[in-house]
DNA sequence: AATCACATTCAAACCGCTTTGGGTGCCACA
DNA sequence: TGTGGCACCCAAAGCGGTTTGAATGTGATT
C-alpha cells in the first residue's frame, strides 16, 4: 500500500535493475560500485523513501545499534535522580546522530546483575552506560566479566582495573570552593553532601577536607553532613548546622537543590543568604533549573551533565565501533562561578 | 566458545534430537507439543541457558518489541522536565515486565516529524508515547496518520478525533484547591502557572477559573501568571503579585518546584506561609523531590507521575497486541493533602 | 592474439528465529 | 480391512538485510 512502510532492498533493487547486493553496496557506500550506479541507486532510494529495516539490519550485522542504560529502580534509596535526565539528554543527542538508539531498561535493583547478563546473551545492545557508580561498584567487574564494551559516568572508587569513564573533577571542584570561602575570610564552612557511598560523594567530601588540611584546619563531624540530595534535607542540614554553637558562616551544598533548602533554613533564621552566611553549590546546569538566567544566584562549581553525556556516548561508540582500544578517561574541570551567594567573611 | 552466548536454536535442537520448529514451539507454548517433550526442552533450555536471540525474533515477528518515547529536544523551551525521568521509572517497569524494550529518541524538536516517520518506516517500534501534548498538538494527526499505535501522556485540546491517553484531571484538581482556599476563607487567590501552550496548564487555569466562578468572581489578569516551571519563576510570580495594591492571601502553583520559589518570595517579603499566605502545589510525587517524608509541608493536589507511566504503557502494550480496540481513555483523580503551607484567612 | 588486472555486478548463503503446509503413526470406527 | 481423525513432529520457506565467492566485460600488457 503506502510505499514508505512498504519499500524494501529486493524492491528497490527491482525497480533498478540491479541485484541487491549492488543496492546494498552503493548505498553502504562500498567502493566496489560504479559512481554513476551509486547515484542513481541513491536517487532511487530517496524518491522511494527507503529506509532500510532496522531488524534485518541487526540480525544481519550481529550488531544491535543500540546502547543501553540500565536504571536501577531503586528499592533502598533514589537513584532516579534529576540529574539523569540530562545526562540522557546529551547521550542521546550522540546516538540519535551516529544511527544508534538508545535503550532504557527499569529494573528492580535486586535484579540488575540478570538484567545485564540478559542484555548480554540477548545481544539487545552494543553497549551500556553505568550510572551512579558507587564505592566498589560490583557492576564494573561485572560487565568486564561480560565483555560488553561500557562508559561509567563518574568513577568507582575501589575499583583498580581500568574503565572508561567520563567524570567531573569533584575533588578539585569542591576543593576549590572551599579554598574560594577560605579567601574570602571565611573559617567555620559546612559540607551538605549527598549519600557517601555514592562515588561522586566521597570525591567531593575529599576536596573540601583538602583545602582544609592546606588551611592545617582538622574537620569536624558536627560540619559534615551525608544525605539524600533532596531539599529537605539541605534544610535540615544547614538548620542544624546554623544552630551549633559555633555555627558555620559559610556552606556548600552539593547540588542545586540541597542549596535551595539551605538558603531557606537561612532565612528562616532571619538571615541573609551572602551576606550573614555564604553558600556555595554545585551546579549541574540541569536544564529544568538553571541557577539564575543571567547572573547566578548561587555561587556555584559548575559543570554540565549533558555535556558529560555527550562525552560519555561518543567514547562509548568509539569503543563499540571498535576505534577505542585501551578504555579512555575524560575528566571535566568544573568552573567556579561568582553569583550573589557568596560574600565575605563579617564577624 | 562460552555457552551463555552461543547457544541458539539450532542447536539446542540439535541436541535434544528434535527439528527447530518443534524447540520453537515447544518453548512459545503452542499446543501442538507433546507435554512430554515439551518438559524436555524446557529443561535443557535452561540447562543450556539458551535465550532466544532478540534480533532474530524481531525480523522473524516482524514485531519490534519495544516502545518508543520522543523526546524534542528543545531548541525553544526546555521540556527535558523533570516530569519525564519519573513517567519514564514507571513505564520502563511496565515494559520489562512484558519483554518489551524501551527506546528514548532525543531528537531537535525541528525534527520531530521525521523522527516518527522514520519509527516508522525502520520499524524499530510497535508504539510510542506521545510526551508533553499542546495545544492542537500536531504529533497526534501525524501518528493516526502514519498507523502508530500511541499513547497521550496528557490531552491536547484542540483535538478532536479519538485518541488513547492518560492524564490527571488538572481542571478538577485546581478547581477543588481554588474552593478550598476559598473555604479558607481567601478571596485573592494567584495563579502560578506553566507555560499555557502546554495542554495541563490551560485545564489547571480553567479548574481555577471554574472555581471562581462558583464564587461570582471575575478572574483577575494580575493573579495569574504563566511561566516556565522554574523556581525562579516561581520566585518573581508570586513577587510581583506580594507587591500589588490588593496582594493575594493565598497562591496555587503548578509545580513543587514554583511552589518552592513562591515560598521564597513569601519568606522574603518577612511574611511566613501558611499564616500570611497559604500555598497550594499541585504535586507529581517525583522521587527526588518529596513533599515532606512524613508530614506534607506544602497542601497540594497530588498525583503520582509514574503511576501515570505504568498506566499509559499498559494501556499501549494492550493496543499493541491487539487486547485494547477502540481508545482507552484514563482519567486519574489528583488528591488534596493537607500540609502545613495553608491556613485561614487572617485580615 | 592470448593473458591479466581491474572494475562492476550478481547469485546464493547466511543471520536465528517463526510459521506454513505437509508428513507419519496410531487408534477408533464403520 | 479400509478410512478418518488426531496427536505430534518436521522440512522448508520466509523475514530483509549483509557478505562471500564468482562471473562478466573491458582495456592494458605482452
Amino acid at each position: 500500500m503506502d510505499a514508505s512502510a512498504r519499500m524494501n532492498l529486493k524492491e528497490l533493487a527491482r525497480k533498478l535493475d540491479l541485484s541487491p547486493t549492488t543496492v546494498s553496496r552503493a548505498l553502504n557506500g562500498y567502493p566496489e560500485v560504479n559512481a554513476a550506479t551509486r547515484e542513481r541507486v541513491a536517487e532511487a532510494a530517496r524518491r522511494y523513501n527507503y529506509q532500510p529495516n532496522t531488524r534485518a539490519i541487526r540480525l544481519a550485522t550481529g550488531r544491535a545499534m543500540a546502547i543501553g542504560h540500565v536504571i536501577p529502580l531503586a528499592t533502598r534509596h533514589e537513584i532516579v535522580n534529576p540529574v539523569f535526565a540530562d545526562f540522557i539528554a546529551g547521550a542521546g543527542e550522540i546516538y540519535s546522530r551516529n544511527g544508534y538508539d538508545m535503550l532504557l531498561s527499569v529494573v528492580p535493583d535486586d535484579t540488575e546483575e540478570r538484567a545485564y547478563r540478559e542484555l548480554k546473551s540477548r545481544g539487545t545492545v552494543d553497549g551500556v552506560i553505568v550510572h551512579g557508580p558507587r564505592l566498589n561498584d560490583e557492576r564494573i567487574p561485572l560487565l568486564v566479566e561480560l565483555g560488553i564494551p561500557f562508559v561509567v559516568h563518574g568513577r568507582a572508587t575501589g575499583t583498580e582495573s581500568p574503565y572508561a569513564w567520563v567524570d567531573v573533577n569533584n575533588r578539585r571542584a569542591f576543593q576549590r570552593a572551599t579554598e574560594f570561602l577560605f579567601d574570602l575570610g571565611h573559617r567555620r564552612i559546612g559540607l551538605i553532601n549527598g549519600l557517601e557511598f555514592m562515588d561522586f560523594a566521597i570525591r567531593r567530601r575529599r576536596g573540601y577536607e583538602d583545602a582544609l588540611a592546606a588551611r592545617g584546619i582538622a574537620p569536624d563531624p558536627e560540619m559534615m553532613v551525608s544525605e539524600e540530595m533532596t531539599e529537605g534535607a539541605g534544610y535540615r542540614a544547614a538548620r542544624r548546622m546554623l544552630a551549633l554553637p559555633h555555627p558555620p558562616t559559610a556552606l556548600i551544598a552539593s547540588s542545586m537543590i540541597m542549596g535551595l533548602g539551605a538558603r531557606r533554613a537561612v532565612e528562616d533564621l532571619g538571615m541573609k543568604m551572602g551576606r550573614d552566611v555564604s553558600i556555595i553549590i554545585h551546579d549541574d546546569e540541569l536544564s529544568y533549573m538553571r541557577n539564575g538566567e543571567d547572573v547566578p544566584i548561587f555561587t556555584a562549581t559548575r559543570s554540565s551533565v549533558r555535556e558529560a553525556g555527550r562525552l560519555a556516548a561518543d567514547m562509548l561508540l568509539g569503543m563499540v565501533q571498535g576505534k577505542l582500544t585501551s578504555p579512555a578517561e575524560h575528566l571535566m574541570e568544573a568552573e567556579l562561578i561568582i553569583g550573589g551567594s557568596t560574600g565575605p567573611y563579617r564577624s
